[in-house]
RNA sequence: GGACGAUUAGCUCAGUUGGUUAGAGCGCCACGUUGACAUCGUGGAGGUCACUGGUUCGAGUCCAGUAUCGUCCA
């Protein structure tokens, strides 16, 4: 093979090739392996109501490289891939877009065929997502795939279920929720978002029965009067004391009602100080309705209409009985004013419609001793979080131990394993169920009827032709799902086996499931703050309670993604950035190192991008009206291209541009930094490749290292330190830049440059090349995890060029980067006063190469280079002297403590050396006498600095000895300084 | 209303337990293309660390408050 490589990093070449590979050798499988330490994620289930965006490319990115630098350790490391069936989310997108498209309900088309086509939607965006991972090489054990409504993950939904019934920590019960009148479902606190509506503001009197008194009070939802069971004083409220235990008269319907006092629902200073009271639609008032025990009149249907409670309104939309009701209070006398307000107003966020608090069956979990035990864990730091923080998000939502209302009334779902029986006895159960462990039953909470639950699904005349089963209609929250994902994953309950690979039963352990026993507890969740309470949470309380162990030691939590205008990038805004067009256009480690760089312990990041004109490749910034633009049934929306005008589609999450149009991508000049790297780490080993003519493996003698090999070890010993620790934490960006500034601004800036010359002699040339490649070969094992592409390509081409490598003595290399060993360094090549030395080098060239530039020397006119500086200064000086023109194209004429400045010299002063470069007939006098007049007045200001630090009596009394040493060392440096560009500046006034 | 966070160079962000002269990338200015890299090199300009107090010998860093913005929970 050639040793030359193409002149810039090609990705596209790259990424296919190494993909395949990787698949083809097995590279992301992962085994149960006692003979070494286990180490498993669990991916945040992405669900399938759309594809990635670039928050999830962040998330992913964090959580391969983590799994690949643990593997590249030697752990068994699992990631586990899947996807979440997200219930309600998905089946309102799928509602949505067929109202959109064909004018259709779900009640058009029935339960059967709308799951139908969930699961097709669900076919197409998993597809999507997983092939998303997949082009940013995600190292996840694909066999293992799951999906939350798959048949292994609902084996263990059933098992929790019928487990928690069994204890008697799920119920059914009557509870106000948050009804979504146009999904016709509950909705969790969670899924609602609060908007501010002009609405207005109304009040109304009842007149007091059995005297001449009314009573007003006022509202913002007349028509729940028709339910209203009280109205509420201050007990302290002198206006009202008299009317305490009297009652009042609706109106509406002639129901008389009882004054109550209740001090939290009332605040005696707002309005009259009298509030109607709705136990059955409203919170506050259900809270009191149990506080007072008021009855509860629910006055609505599922579908928004009133009920018969509502007597002559029955049947009629809320809104509309709002006004009918106004107008009759209105015409009986009881309406004082209207008013217009602004109201704060619960919406769905599934189906951007108002919630209705409303009365209803539901199943809940009980959550008193289930949190108890998930508390503990966090405090007891059994579970960690990463940034520590968030562990006070965690703590204090669980410490509220509210239950946990887990029914939805939807059709795409794992459905409720609960059937009734009203007409049997328990005789009847117990003779059709006799023998069996998986059935169960309790009478429900009013005694109407049985409650059975099982494990498999009961035929409806399991107990015979007149005891008809009926099986509850409604499914599982998806976070009940999801909060089993690491244990459902890994097979539990199944431990008579491992769980399924590639669909096939995997027969490797018979008897038990070493997969599960491996694998659980996992190492570490990588997620979002926004679901620490909804999914964390709930996946702690149920590994607790399933299996008595955490389902993960550490919790980090990533930072999130905005977009240029500061909003979350999410599935339901539009501004969601496909990974795979910055992908396209930088190519996939460009995109991972970028996003590792952001992934700090901040909360967010801003990402501004824009989109290419496919005609000019101009950029056109993102606005929000780009980020809304949906078809709805028309032409797909255009962009217009300010430069040459032309009028492209765009790629948006909203829909598919049409086949063959050009596509304007979304890009982001972010991405340039991790480009340019690849490139530059890319140009750097092709230098290297085309000096290793004649490459001989052999061990290097220290004898053999000269001060740069010396130095770049060192740094690299350093570097692997940090990113050890930086990866430990968590701090992907601190890990990113530790790399990036060793293998640019060390390795390439002065390493490379430095041997030069000694791979150009024959005789130096073999220990150069020996180190060069020994360095480069633990360059890209450390790089690996963060650009695998690259690094597996160079690699490639590195075995070919030098398959026997390594430091101090070469051996054979592995023939995958990306499963190469992780690199350790023997400590002994850390050498910081060598490094100290090599800094007072750079300073030198940095000095010279200053000069050059002030002067506008080019650099082909060679200079002269004279050091004043002590003699143990100068012997290291003159060691390195071939630097100085290698580096900043001078001749070190002299170095030593007597030398001189000579005349007409720009001049320059460091903490230990001074520097004159005679400049006949090009130096200004005038120029440099200013220049130098500017450096001193920069020194007298830090000197005075100093001084006044140290003139203070309680800094040199009370701050630490060293650092008052530390000042006065620093001090004596600077005037050493100052005294030299004086002496410059008196010689250049003679 | 409560909790958490942010505010540092034109932009996007670092800044570990308080301790020399506050950093990076991009952008900007000047110079530079006979070979690792113009996706580059060399040099340079650019900051009252949001504001007000406090603690301290010493504050970008700790404390209190204010302002603006964001997220989560009510």
């Amino acid at each position: 093979m050639s040793a030359e490589l193409p002149k810039a990093y090609e990705p596209k070449d790259v990424q296919p090739r190494w993909l395949r590979a990787w698949s083809e050798q097995g590279c992301f499988d992962a085994n149960p392996d006692p003979s070494r330490q286990s180490h498993a994620i669990m991916i945040p289930l992405p669900n399938v109501t759309g594809a990635l965006h670039m928050g999830h490319a962040l998330n992913g990115t964090c959580q391969d490289l983590i799994t690949r630098w643990r593997r590249m350790q030697g752990r068994g490391a699992l990631w586990m891939p899947g996807t979440d069936h997200a219930g309600i989310a998905t089946q309102a997108v799928v509602e949505r877009r067929m109202f959109e498209e064909e004018k259709l309900t779900r009640h058009d088309i029935g339960r059967d065929a709308l799951v139908k086509r969930i699961w097709k939607w669900k076919d197409e965006y998993e597809a999507r997502i997983l092939n998303q991972l997949r082009q940013l090489g995600a190292s996840c054990d694909w066999r293992r795939t799951r999906f939350t409504l798959d048949e292994v993950c609902s084996l263990a939904v059933r098992k929790t279920f019928f487990n928690l019934f069994r204890d008697r920590l799920i119920y059914r019960g009557k509870r106000l929720v948050n009804w979504d009148t146009f999904l016709q479902t509950a909705v969790a606190d969670d899924e609602v978002f609060t908007e501010e509506v002009q609405g207005h503001f109304w009040t109304f009197t009842y007149p007091v029965v059995g005297c001449e008194e009314t009573i007003s009070f006022s509202t913002t939802r007349p028509e729940t009067m028709l339910g209203d069971t009280a109205v509420a004083v201050h007990p302290e409220d002198d206006r009202y004391r008299h009317l305490q235990g009297k009652f009042v008269r609706i109106p509406l319907n002639g129901r008389e009602i009882p004054i109550v006092a209740d001090a939290l629902l009332v605040d005696r200073n707002l309005g009259t100080g009298v509030v109607k009271v709705t136990p059955a639609h409203d919170p506050n008032d259900y809270a009191c309705g149990q506080r007072q025990k008021l009855p509860m009149i629910n006055i609505l249907n599922p579908d928004g209409t009133l009920n018969e409670n509502a007597g002559r309104w029955q049947g009629l939309d809320r809104a509309v009985v709002r006004e009918q009701v106004v107008e009759e209070m209105r015409r009986l006398g009881h309406l004082v004013k209207i008013e217009d307000r602004v109201i704060p107003l619960a919406h769905s966020d599934r189906s951007k419609t108002s919630i209705e608090p409303y009365l209803s069956d539901q199943w809940f979990v009980k959550m008193d001793s289930l949190a108890d035990a998930a508390l503990e864990v966090v405090r007891e730091g059994r579970v960690k979080f990463f940034p520590s923080r968030y562990a006070k998000t965690y703590l204090d939502w669980l410490g509220e131990k509210r239950d946990w209302c887990i029914s939805r009334q939807l059709w795409w779902g794992h459905q409720i394993p609960i059937w009734y029986c009203t007409t049997c006895t328990e005789a009847d159960l117990q003779r059709a169920f006799a023998g069996r462990s998986d059935v169960i039953w309790q009478r429900d909470a009013e005694d109407r009827c049985w409650l059975i639950c099982a494990e498999t699904d009961l035929a409806e005349d399991v107990l015979g032709a007149g005891h008809a089963l009926q099986r509850d209609q409604d499914v599982l929250d998806t976070w009940f799902s999801s909060a089993l994902w690491p244990l459902a994953t890994l097979g539990w309950p199944d431990e008579s086996g491992n769980p399924p690979l590639s669909g096939q039963t995997d027969p490797s352990s018979p008897g038990r499931n070493a997969v599960l026993d491996y694998y659980y507890p996992t190492s570490v969740l990588i997620t979002s703050r926004d679901i620490i309470t909804l999914w964390v949470a709930r996946m702690v309380i149920m590994g607790l309670y399933n299996r008595g162990q955490v389902p993960f030691h550490h919790v980090h939590v990533h930072p999130k993604i905005l977009d240029g205008f500061g909003q979350t990038m999410s599935k339901s805004k539009g501004n969601g950035v496909d990974p795979l067009d910055l992908v396209d256009k930088y190519g996939v480690d460009a995109v991972r190192f970028t996003i590792a760089s952001l992934a700090g312990e901040s909360q967010d990041v801003r990402l501004p991008v824009g989109y290419e004109c496919p005609a000019c490749q101009e950029v056109i910034p993102q606005t929000i009206e780009h980020q809304k633009a949906i078809p709805a049934g028309g032409a797909k929306p255009r962009l217009k291209c300010p430069k040459c005008k032309a009028t492209p589609q765009y790629s948006s999450p909203w829909f598919t541009p049409d086949e063959g149009e050009p596509v304007a991508r979304v890009v982001s000049d972010r991405f340039e930094y991790g480009r340019n790297f690849c490139n530059k780490l890319w140009n750097a080993t092709r230098f290297a490749f085309m000096n290793l003519a004649g490459y001989t493996p052999g061990p290097v003698e220290p004898a053999d290292l000269r001060l740069e090999d010396r130095w770049i070890l060192s740094r690299l010993a350093t570097t692997v330190r940090s990113v050890n620790a930086e990866l430990s934490d968590y701090h992907f960006d601190a890990a990113t830049r530790s790399l990036r500034d060793f293998t640019w601004n060390e390795f390439c800036d002065w390493y490379v440059e430095m041997i030069k010359p000694r791979l150009r002699d024959e005789a130096l040339r073999p220990a150069a090349q020996r180190v060069l490649v020994g360095v480069l070969d633990v360059l890209l094992r450390l790089l690996s995890p963060f650009i695998p592409f690259v690094c597996e390509e160079l690699w490639a081409k590195l075995n070919e060029l030098a398959p026997q490598r390594g430091l101090p003595t070469p051996g054979a290399s592995k023939s995958i980067c990306m499963v190469a060993a992780w690199p350790e360094i023997p400590s002994g090549w850390r050498d910081t006063s060598l490094e100290a030395r090599f800094d007072r080098l750079k300073e030198l060239i940095a000095a010279v190469r200053n000069v050059r530039a002030m002067y506008r020397i080019e650099d082909r006119v060679e200079l002269a280079l004279h050091v004043r500086c002590q003699p143990e200064v100068a012997l290291e000086l003159n060691d390195v002297a071939s630097q100085f023109t290698n580096l900043a194209k001078v001749v070190l004429k002299g170095a030593g403590i007597d030398v001189t400045r000579p005349g007409t010299s720009a001049s320059f002063s460091l903490n230990d050396a001074d520097g004159y470069i005679p400049l006949a007939g090009v130096v200004d006098r005038e120029a440099e006498l200013a220049r130098q007049k500017k450096e001193a007045e920069k020194l007298r200001g830090f000197i005075l600095g100093h001084e006044r630090k140290l003139g203070n009596a309680s800094f040199v009394e009370k701050a630490p000895p060293e650092v008052v040493d530390q000042v006065r060392e620093t001090l004596s440096g600077l005037q050493k300084q100052l005294r030299s560009v004086e002496e410059i500046i008196e010689a250049l006034g003679q």
